[in-house]
DNA sequence: ATCCTTGGTTAACAGCGTTAAGTAGTAATT
DNA sequence: AATTACTACTTAACGCTGTTAACCAAGGAT
């Protein structure tokens, strides 16, 4: 069982520390206390990794992994490209609905809560942006997407959606407002934006 | 001068808070920084405010208002509904970007970042999605607009719109893509959802 | 003259990230 | 076989944090 141990240290910090994350939120991870559920001494974190900023950095790296794996998988192979838009924004929607958390530390990245995330890490999150960009260019090839600038537009889709997400997580959503009703018609907002304006019918036609 | 300096301690704490904050960024916030700044004991803090997420939702609520003036002077009187839309957009742009951090923290109340914030607070947070509001109802009533929930709309609208900032603001905008077409693009792409699709002509007049 | 209130103070607690120095156990060298 | 070197940790400590409890000095009211 020592080797097992050996060198997963790292793994069982990861692991620990997701686990706090999940279930105490990132306002309570602290490395002495991710360190305590594992039995080791705090100091032995910095043996893998620089520091705090660090070890959140790879759990914002794992998590947009956890991401991009539900996106591709509810990729459909067939179907237009407005019924795949759909599926992916619903795919993305029900990550983080379903693992606020783990959602929410993704965009924690912010400018001045964290040390700047490697920009070379980036590469990885933009698996997510590159199913948007063919699946858009799949729709302009067919005519029924209209896009000029497709590389910028799938950017902007992710963005529009994490902005609703963003209002719901952070529970600013009027009272009166369901839900579930809202990001229905947020999602529909957005994915019509990218719609051909002429190309109602193809639309009607694709949801079939 | 004792009776300037009397029961506005509340106020000059208030203005540290904000000049740490926006020099410092929410990271580097503390109650003794704020303290020393002022030559005040930390503990004075507490006479004012019930510990420092209270401080801080005071700055949130702040920060609102600020935005919401801003918001308030960009709309203009005269104009269509989609330029009326547009101006909104870009003043809620142009604020996220010169006041960054000022920005970020209306947003930093996530879960589970800091205690709730206070959720009858949130009524002043409502003014610029009521200005939304207004500007749709009037749309629709012209119809320009094509909308069959307008509250919720209006609430997609912003969230949209702060989806785009949190991309930018927490870079993580492939750098190949530059900042303002992307928003542009993005701003384009958000009001468009909001336009009739058949009064396509209506928005070129609207622009002149 | 005493009491109470207002508006602060100092001291202390428990916890934090991080650094420096030390220490067992194992592997390699002589 | 003895010594050295390395690996994977530990303990101790620094300076910071939010927060609580206890104290204190000045002013007004009784």
């Amino acid at each position: 069982m020592e080797e097992v141990k050996k060198q997963n240290l790292k793994l069982q910090i990861i692991e620990a520390a997701r686990e706090v994350l999940l279930s105490e939120g990132y306002r309570n991870l602290s490395l002495r206390k991710i360190a305590r559920k594992i039995g080791v001494s705090a100091t032995s974190i910095y043996l893998h990794f620089e520091g705090k900023d660090n070890l959140v950095h790879s759990l914002i790296e794992a998590a947009i992994e956890r991401l991009n794996e539900s996106l591709k998988l509810a990729l459909p192979e067939k179907g237009g490209p407005i019924n795949k838009l759909e599926k992916l924004a619903w795919a993305y929607v029900n990550f983080a609905l379903t693992h606020p958390r783990e959602y929410q530390i993704i965009y924690l990245v912010s400018s001045d809560e964290m040390t700047r995330y490697p920009k070379e890490k980036f590469r990885k999150a933009r698996k997510g942006y590159k199913l948007v960009l063919q699946v858009l260019q799949e729709g302009i090839a067919e005519g029924i997407v209209d896009e000029k600038k497709p590389r910028i537009a799938s950017y902007t889709f992710w963005a529009q959606l994490h902005g609703v997400l963003s209002v719901v997580l952070s529970k600013r959503l009027d009272t009166r407002i369901d839900q579930e009703e809202f990001i229905e018609e947020a999602i529909d907002h957005i994915i019509s934006s990218y719609r051909q304006k002429t190309s109602l019918e193809a639309e009607e036609l694709d949801r079939i």
